[in-house]
DNA sequence: AGTACAGATGTAGCAGGCTACATTTAACGG
DNA sequence: CCGTTAAATGTAGCCTGCTACATCTGTACT
């Protein structure tokens, strides 16, 4: 007959639509509890990847590798980060094919607030679960993660 | 010192990340392959939604609330799918206040291949899974998802 | 009837994701 | 030195998601 028979219910449902909802769940959430601050999750995991390399040079590339986001969505990003004095975006006076991006002073004094919100989202997240529960649950993304990941970047000894 | 010590390595990385990784690379590599349908996730959801419901009367809403987006979003989708011929959407004469959005019966007659590449996608993500882990994760993902789903919409008998 | 409210749908405008194509700069081969 | 190529960034335009506000319709209550 019908091999369509997708349930909408929470037992039949595909494991992908379950990670769609909680992904799109926890987005709503959090940022709306960062609009007081008038960021978003994105511009805020830019914010944290550029406070964690403080000492190097980073490039747009990089913070979209980090991000695993295409270039013109990190682009996109960037722009309103320094629209908002949070980053700044500037030529690379050694490689002019590079910009070096740098967070302002602004932005390191506020972002302690902003990441207690996320952490208290991912609290939430995993509330009642054990450690052991935690860890087999990252162990199980992560073997996801790889089950579907492009198999063009692979395997580096 | 620096609470913001998010490494952006797997086995540090917060587990909102690796779920965000997950269903960024799912949807890009599922959406690659129905490209040559003309057709997107989320498009493929509310048809495949809309054939689990050929004998009930569907109104905009309950797409909606079926796959858990705003209604404005549900528009769009409608929109798209009705411009492709692939669903119709009248409004219901016994009550003026709704929508009846129907399957055509070429959207019923390509259904079956598109739906395949889900499927195939979806065995890909859990490839390598025992029945019992996938059962975990299952589990895993609903109690998540019970954490943060909005308080507001609880127990009914 | 008339008004008021609630519910479903519609519109505007934005963020963040993408692909495809364009531009700029550096590196390399002849 | 010049041309080609590759890498990093930039632009255009689309889809999916959202909020806020507008419209339309039905129901309920005077």
């Amino acid at each position: 007959m019908n091999d369509c028979r997708q349930d909408f219910e929470p037992s039949e449902e595909p494991i992908a639509f379950k990670l769609k909802k909680i992904n799109e769940q926890y987005l709503r959430e959090l940022n709306n509890r960062l609009k007081k601050e008038d960021l978003t999750f994105s511009q805020l995991t830019v914010l944290t990847f550029l406070e964690h390399r403080l000492e190097e040079k980073t490039s747009l590339k990089d913070v979209c590798e980090a991000l695993h986001i295409a270039h013109p969505t990190g682009i996109g990003l960037i722009r309103r980060l320094s629209e908002k004095g949070l980053v700044e975006s500037r030529v690379d006076p050694d490689n002019r094919r590079f910009r070096i991006i740098t967070l302002s002073d602004q932005a390191r004094s506020m972002l302690h607030d902003s990441f207690r919100h996320r952490q208290r989202m991912d609290q939430r997240l995993t509330g009642g679960l054990t450690q052991e529960e935690t860890e087999t649950l990252k162990r199980l993304l992560d073997r996801m993660y790889d089950n579907i990941k492009d198999e063009t970047e692979e395997e580096q000894p």
